[in-house]
RNA sequence: GGUCGCUUAGCUCAGUUGGCUAGAGCACCUGCCUUACAAGCAGGGGGUCAUAGGUUCGAGCCCUAUAGCGACCACCA
């Protein structure tokens, strides 16, 4: 640091980088390793390793470091682990894109010179997500960072794969799985998702084998697999085709007989209620057709082109081959109708593509025992989700999960390791490269040319970024179980799922025990942002402009876990005005503290016991709220600790005592703006780390950072009960004394005379005469005693202990004062209708609990002396006017 | 089709286990450049808490139904 002085404005960019490089340098980030100290570790949900910052990873990212920061300062020994994921289709579609502009496909360059390429795309846009997160503050041990194919990790995906393989748990088969046609790849049924398209229903009649005249109608939407059809369906309760099923028909272009089946999936009520059955082309037909053992017949081939069933559409693709078999269906006569219809499409996630359903041999994992183990764990306890709901959606996809399809036909990733005897067809697997089939010996063997699922390596995150599978290793030991896991609800299915399965099966206990969801950040209109709308906000600019605690502020104030934000620009300046409210107090405090030794008694006054009772009862607040995640609530609350009462009052009120050089608790007063500010700032920073500690550490000169001093903790003896109303009651009159001023005009620096009159007070009041004269714009204030009258030409400001009045020569007019009086009277009256209503009702005494019925007495005679005041001013004031 | 969520001030949102006159920020109106801060200070207006019932001494909060919006899952050729 190269300073300690905090400039006349806030600029966050003078300082922010430095602070970080700082933090860095002296290793705050790392963990303290102190055994005496209770271990807390995050893993950071790994980004695409080439991706960069969004708002979603800003929110995500700021979270876990307001959870790990906080920790940190309670003294845990905390590691928040960060990486990269290797994103396997992306990254792969990302570097294919590139050599095509070379004029060049993956197949042209071979897998290793491939693989070699993408390793270079890694390199060379890897690692900017991560120079964007040191601008967000993230307090991670970038010394721990991990890549999802980094040697550790691949080793981890191995002894997965191997272990589950000899379980059983993974095995190949041949099952219809999505295809996406653009990447060229299997994807699994979560990277699916469904579009609303127009097209439309062609009704297509085949004709009754034997039966001249007489067909069968089926509706479909894909019409060009039809030559690939091996049946036509009905429901078996149909009346209309009952004498139907078991006979054939004659399947038109391809005049092949097909039979006549009956099954109960088939609605009755849609199209004909007859259903083409195509095996190879979709997923309940292709049920149908194992069921059934019917023939799978391809009607593509390998390149997604027409095969050659109909030679004339050899090579055709999809659309051309369905506008020229509807020809040829017109042709011969069987098209009999065509109606508009929409449809919901699949859709690759990525790209978009409409996928298509094919059959192909691939490998899964088994999750039906996996499954269920992980759902448990939520229903019994071991894990929950915050906010709970989201539970609801883990259950559904673990109580109907599919096994896993985790083959793809890509190169970027890990390479499944299974080994193929070219002698004996044995499938070997291993981490190990085998020189020979171990069954029969044969050195002829070839690896398996696919690769893993990305979420398959991302699915051992937890641990696998500790060292697992060496169980012995340090980390793993000290740090497994993790503590939170922070993440979006779009990966609930993904991604938590699968570290639940994979945790649970591997290490025998869940891998974090809360599971804490957030929602997504949404443009000003709602819309989701996108790179297609345009519609998205660059973190970086937010930095750029505005500074990372505005945004970070901007991103946790006024929310609430789980539910979507929508990011207004003004919160921006909300956040901004916020941080620059702290600088200029702080520099007030910095500039009367310049004499401050810290030698002399500290004597606190009655406006210093309210200020620290206020301070301990916000430190209780903001420790049970952090406890239980509300994030929005502590984080407004410290505003409004520091805004309204510190700034707004404490700093105002004891600016007589620091003026006053011979005052004789100013020194006092000087220690609490010191305690009071730095207790704020602690509290805060976790959620706004920069500034924070720019001006802790000018406060501070002794102290290293904010980031290793202890957080504020509730102390039961720093609270001061009577002072604390004591000073609530007169913050309410001189609210009051202002308004009347306001409302009668009186030009704010004009000096008034005021009468008080106390029942209880009458020491404290005298004692803060001062600073009572000075809010209250008032030249002089005289405390009632026997010697001196309530004068007859003044107004009146009730409160409940204090009555206070301001002479008339000092205000403009009586009427004006009788209406303000008649209002105020009016909003009483409202207030104490509520209590009369409940005191008057026999079954509210009888059955509400005793506190809350003293508590309402009590209210109820508040409002009968405040309103019979009134009432009686009004009356002088009317005696005055008619005089 | 199934599940879940949202509906509170002009706008964006808080509102803990039901209990004081329902809060904040922004916007708006009035007055202030008062020696930390005009990125500010002081004061003010503004809400039948989506609708209809119910439970309760008491409902923004719990229950039922309805409407609008949104999300997730499933998917019908």
């Amino acid at each position: 640091m190269d300073n300690n002085i905090l400039n006349s404005k806030y600029e966050p960019r003078d300082f922010e980088t430095k602070i970080y490089e700082d933090w860095e340098e002296k290793g705050y980030f790392k963990p303290s390793n102190d055994k005496k100290n209770e271990p807390f570790c995050i893993m950071m949900p790994p980004p695409n390793v080439t991706g960069k910052l969004h708002m979603g990873h800003a929110l995500d990212d700021t979270i876990q470091d307001i959870l790990i920061r906080y920790k940190r300062m309670q003294g845990y020994d905390t590691l928040w682990l960060p990486g990269t994921d290797h994103s396997a289709i992306s990254t792969e579609m990302k570097v294919v894109e590139k050599i095509k502009k070379e004029g060049k496909t993956k197949q042209d360059l071979g897998r290793a010179k491939f693989l070699k390429e993408t390793w270079a795309w890694t390199h060379k846009y890897g690692g900017i997500i991560q120079k964007q997160q040191r601008m967000l503050g993230c307090s991670c041990d970038w010394e721990r960072d991990r890549f999802t194919m980094d040697e550790g990790m691949s080793e981890a995906v191995l002894e997965q794969f191997v272990r589950l393989y000899n379980k059983g748990l993974i095995y190949k088969g041949t099952r219809m799985v999505n295809y996406c046609p653009s990447c060229k790849t299997t994807i699994s049924d979560a990277e699916v998702e469904y579009k609303e398209e127009p097209s439309h229903l062609w009704h297509i009649r085949y004709q009754i084998v034997g039966e001249e005249n007489k067909y069968v109608e089926v509706a479909t939407t894909r019409p060009e697999t039809m030559i690939g059809d091996t049946a036509v369906a009905v429901h078996p309760d149909d009346e209309r085709y009952k004498d139907l099923i078991g006979k054939k028909c004659i399947l038109p272009l391809m005049n092949k007989e097909i039979p006549i089946i009956a099954d109960e999936f088939v609605d009755m009520e849609f199209g004909t209620g007859c259903v083409k059955i195509t095996p190879a082309h979709d997923m309940n037909d292709y049920q149908a057709g194992l069921k059934h053992k019917l023939e799978i017949i391809n009607v593509f081939d390998d390149d997604n082109k027409m095969g050659d069933l109909l030679p004339e559409l050899k090579g055709m693709d999809l659309l051309q081959a369905r506008k020229e078999i509807i020809k040829m269906l017109e042709k011969e006569k069987c098209l009999v109708s065509t109606e508009d219809y929409t449809h919901n499409v699949a859709k690759c996630e990525r790209c978009k593509t409409t996928l298509e359903p094919k059959v192909s041999v691939q490998w899964f994992v088994a999750m039906k025992d996996l499954a269920k183990r992980a759902a448990d764990s939520v229903r019994n306890g071991e894990m929950r989700f915050i906010p709970q709901r989201y539970e609801k959606q883990y259950f559904n996809w673990l109580d109907n999960i599919q096994d896993w399809c985790i083959s793809r036909q890509l190169w970027w990733g890990h390479r499944i390791p299974a080994y193929y005897c070219e002698e004996c067809a044995h499938i070997n697997v291993s981490k190990a490269t085998p020189e020979k089939c171990e069954k029969c010996g044969s050195e002829k063997l070839h690896q398996d040319e696919d690769t893993l699922d990305t979420w398959f390596s991302s699915a051992l995150w937890p641990f696998s970024t500790l060292g697992w599978p060496n169980e012995e290793s340090e980390d793993f030991k000290r740090y497994y179980p993790t503590n939170v896991l922070v993440t979006g609800f779009d990966i609930i299915t993904f991604w938590v799922s699968r570290m639940m399965t994979q945790g649970l099966e591997f290490t025998n206990q869940v891998p974090f025990p809360d599971t804490l969801i957030h929602g997504i950040i949404r443009d000003s209109q709602g819309r989701k942002m996108s790179k297609t709308l345009g519609n998205g906000i660059d973190p970086l600019d937010v930095i750029e402009q505005y500074g990372a605690d505005a945004l970070r502020f901007s991103v946790i104030s006024g929310t609430t876990m789980g539910n979507d934000i929508k990011y207004m620009p003004e919160k921006l300046d909300s956040a901004k005005n916020f941080a620059n409210k702290i600088w200029n107090a702080s520099k007030f405090v910095l500039m009367n503290l310049e004499d401050y030794d810290g030698n002399e008694e500290v004597k606190p006054t009655v406006e210093d016991k309210w200020i620290l009772t206020k301070l301990n009862r916000l430190i209780k607040e903001v420790n049970i709220n952090m406890e239980a995640y509300n994030l929005g609530v502590v984080l407004d609350r410290i505003y409004e600790f520091i805004w309204n009462e510190f700034c707004d009052w404490y700093i105002e009120i004891v600016k007589t005592r620091l003026y006053d050089k011979n005052c004789e608790t100013r020194a006092t007063a000087q220690y609490i703006l010191n305690k009071v500010l730095g207790d704020s700032l602690k509290l805060l920073h976790p959620f706004m780390p920069f500034i924070t500690e720019k001006i802790y550490r000018c406060l501070y000169n002794d102290d290293e950072s904010i980031m290793i001093s202890k957080y504020p903790e509730y102390n039961e003896k720093d609270i001061y009960e009577d002072e604390e109303k004591f000073i609530e009651e007169v913050k309410e009159i001189i609210t009051e004394i202002r308004n009347i001023r306001a409302q009668m005009n009186v030009h704010p620096t004009k000096k008034t005379k005021i009468i008080a009159v106390t029942t209880k007070y009458k020491n404290e009041l005298e004692q803060s005469n001062e600073f009572i004269k000075k809010l209250a714009f008032a030249d002089e204030i005289i405390i009632r005693n026997e010697n001196n009258n309530i004068p007859e030409n003044a107004t009146n400001v009730v409160s409940n202990n204090i009555e206070i009045f301001i002479p008339f020569e000092d205000l403009i007019n009586i009427e004006d004062e009788i209406t303000r009086l008649e209002k105020e009277k009016e909003k009483l009256s409202k207030g104490k209708q509520g209590t009369d209503a409940k005191l008057n009702n026999k079954n509210f005494l009888a059955k509400a609990p005793e506190n809350v019925v003293k508590q309402i007495k009590e209210k109820q005679k508040e409002y009968d002396e405040k309103i019979n005041n009134i009432e009686q001013r009004i009356k002088e004031l009317q005696k005055l006017l008619y005089k």
